[in-house]
DNA sequence: CGCACATTTGAGGGACTTCAATAACTGTGG
DNA sequence: CCACAGTTATTGAAGTCCCTCAAATGTGCG
């Protein structure tokens, strides 16, 4: 169901036996975390990288007055805890959502791997700008966007992860989420999140049965999302040859 | 005056002669911006990478209603533009603040350096880490910060970039910022952004005149920024050898 | 000087929040 | 299988923060 390092990268390009070989010997030790457990909490020591394997959670920073921001939701394949290569103490909280698994993958590891494998240093740095992007685009919809336009810019968003993963997926799927943390997500109230929801399916934008969601008019959710799809326009030419 | 990719990088760790001639070497091709020009739109077709010698610019969005999100602002020794590493339009516009002098970058020459000088790489891995850890505490400022939180944490983290540049600013400093831009980093009017700054003066928490700001009561600010300083904690330790 | 732009201030409106109460759902133990 | 407790969803009413519109004042520059 390809859910490693190795798998995401190889999205991206096609990988040589040895760069595959090297990606894959990072996640050998693994960790399981229930259903609501912390990872990693904010402000806690790290000094290790996970990559999910089975799983979704969500990373998220509590402000002093209490409120919480969630800032991504986390799913297989994704590589998590990174600025643990720059902050001795974690500056965001990584909880499980789902029942997860996760590869630890120790600093060291990185340096050895970026000096073997200049392509996949390459492709590290790839992969932090396409995050970049995704969050400067969240900024925006944040600071912009009504609160109509975050939800469904989220839940685009989520339908995306959801089918990247499972092909399967094309207008209905379950995110999952309270409508508490949607709100935590958007920068919103669960109450109000819950009245945008009932208003986008009087108006026949989406169904609601169960916490499942179905795109009803994907076009016009889009639309009021101001959403921009950045997969196409992806142009890797520059890196480096495989070693 | 250090303005330089091998300046910053090497606020980070002690470069080797080696590393900085590499860097040094980056820098030959020079383009001047001036006040209010555009370095790069968005939608454009960009292959290139800047590095800021000397002057000020700011990154925005546009969104389809016509409202504008500033996403940062940028100083000398700032790598921009990196989304060019992966996509071949740019994802946001780049504009001169004050007239600047930017170094032109090819992608091919990024390729270069992380094969010759893998602990630069490493080092390009931090340097996003740190952003997106900007990113993510401006994320939780624009969804969950009042409007005066929002106000305080651009005020000190621009009075922070200044500082960093030249260390004869302490509490005063002239942002260069019309109160629409102020706004548009913030999410909020330029009318708001006027009361706020008159009501924080009124506070006692500063003191403007003609543009410039002073900060006469930081730690106030900083409380009602929920601002959070970063720039301790870091440990760079894992990074592999010089070359 | 005069023009364009930026700042400042007021009045009124709208989007979202807060508070509160009820209903639906989930999982757990008997 | 049902009762129960805790969480989540839903809906209403009232309030607040910020926005919109509008006009006056200040400021820099050709």
């Amino acid at each position: 169901m390809g859910s490693g390092l190795a798998d995401r990268l190889g999205e991206l390009i096609e990988l040589s036996a040895s760069e595959r070989r090297a990606l894959d010997g990072l996640e050998t030790r693994e960790r399981t975390v229930r259903r609501g457990a912390v990872l990693l909490r904010e402000h806690d020591r790290a000094t290790e990288l996970f990559v999910i394997r089975h799983g979704s959670l969500m990373s998220y920073i509590i402000l002093p007055d209490g409120s919480r921001q969630i800032l991504r939701f986390l799913f297989p394949g994704d590589l998590i805890a990174t600025p643990a290569l720059v902050y001795r103490s974690a500056p965001e909280t990584l909880m499980a959502l789902t029942e997860s698994t996760v590869a630890i993958i120790d600093r060291a590891q990185i340096a050895a791997l970026i000096v073997d494998h200049p392509r996949i240093a390459g492709l590290l740095l790839v992969r932090d700008q396409i995050e970049r992007v995704a969050l400067t685009d969240r900024m925006a919809n944040l600071g912009r966007g009504s609160a109509k336009a975050r939800i469904c810019a989220l839940l685009i968003g989520l339908r995306n992860c959801h089918r990247r993963l499972d092909a399967s997926v094309q207008d209905s799927f379950s995110p999952c989420l309270t409508q508490e943390q949607i709100g935590d997500a958007t920068g919103l109230t669960a109450v109000h999140v819950n009245r945008m929801l009932r208003q986008l399916e009087d108006e026949g934008l989406l169904a609601r049965n169960g916490g499942r969601i179905t795109f009803l008019n994907e076009h016009a959710l889009a639309r009021t999302a101001h959403h921009i799809d950045r997969t196409q326009h992806i142009d890797l030419g520059w890196l480096p040859p495989a070693r």
